[in-house]
DNA sequence: AGCATATTGTTATGTTATATCATATTCTTT
DNA sequence: AAAGAATATGATATAACATAACAATATGCT
């Protein structure tokens, strides 16, 4: 257990080594890709590797316009196919109340996780609490429901924003 | 407390009688609003109306569609506007994940409520359950993250399409 | 009645996502 | 290495979802 208790909390500082995040990432989908027998073309790698350009959820075509720039002819089905590729091996999460995509810090086991999602610097941290997790299995189970896909995203301030240390990044 | 603790279901069976649902909605509605000092107006009603027409969240084009076989010269602000009065006044919720629009049995208290939706037959149910509510708000609050509005949507089969009674609705 | 405010009409456009078919690349088998 | 199958990408078109801006109308208030 760490500071959050029974969580892994990775909404980060503003001042944290993103090159780390970075290549951390990068080096993880790769070894998963391997083990799992996908194709992290260089396409989808260069996707997954904009979107960890920071903590700050992506939408496709932001993602888009930077590829433009250096792949002639790209287009939606692009970025959409790449995408689909990366939430399919759960190397990033779709945020359902931004249209955007983040990347997950851990994609080992199959999960849902939790978002905090700043609405000051756009900022999206990713929680996995079996807590929250449990209560919502359990309180669906006891209605009789069948539980698949969970989506939380929790909207607020983090910690920099409500200090009034940063409006944007 | 009822049958799943803490918290009101309202998750229906197929053979409810709707027309109670439609009717204490649209009476709820025209009491907050009377209340409130806003104006439920005959658009706004209607927009309300079809929106509970069931349980399965409806899309804003779909209630375009319908709107225009009856009001000539419905357009997207048409319909976008009503459902942003009906949002603002709690009387429906956006399902982030389907991009549609589902009634509040309970507008009464400002509440974020988590949603069941059965990818089967489409249908939506509330729960307001404490539980879960304070699961987010304590582990977000231990992150020191300042919780906002919350997205609660719990994607899976509901009671009767597991039992392969129903398969749309 | 006259004014201020709120609501709706109307047109245009912005944003997000998918369908479809053609081409190219990679993998497998021989 | 060649052939064929499977996978991935290119390219074009269109569908689905949402908002901006300004005009016209309706409502509430004094």
């Amino acid at each position: 257990m760490d500071a959050t208790g029974g969580t892994r909390m990775t909404f980060l500082d503003a001042g944290h080594d993103h090159g780390h995040c970075l290549e951390g990432a990068l080096g993880r989908a790769a070894a998963l890709c391997a083990e799992r027998g996908v194709r992290l073309t260089p396409l989808r790698r260069r996707v997954l590797e904009l979107i960890w350009s920071g903590h700050k959820p992506l939408g496709a075509y932001k993602i888009l316009d930077i590829l433009r720039t250096e792949r002639q002819g790209s287009a939606p089905p692009t970025v959409y196919r790449a995408l689909d590729f990366l939430l399919q091996n759960g190397l990033v999460h779709r945020i359902e109340s931004l249209n955007s995509f983040v990347g997950c810090p851990n994609p080992d086991p199959q999960h849902g996780g939790q978002f905090l999602i700043c609405r000051s610097c756009g900022m999206a941290g990713e929680l996995n609490d079996s807590r929250i997790d449990d209560a919502i299995r359990k309180i669906a189970g006891k209605a009789g429901f069948a539980v698949g896909r969970r989506t939380v995203e929790i909207e607020g301030l983090c910690p920099s924003c409500q200090d009034g240390k940063a409006l944007r990044r």
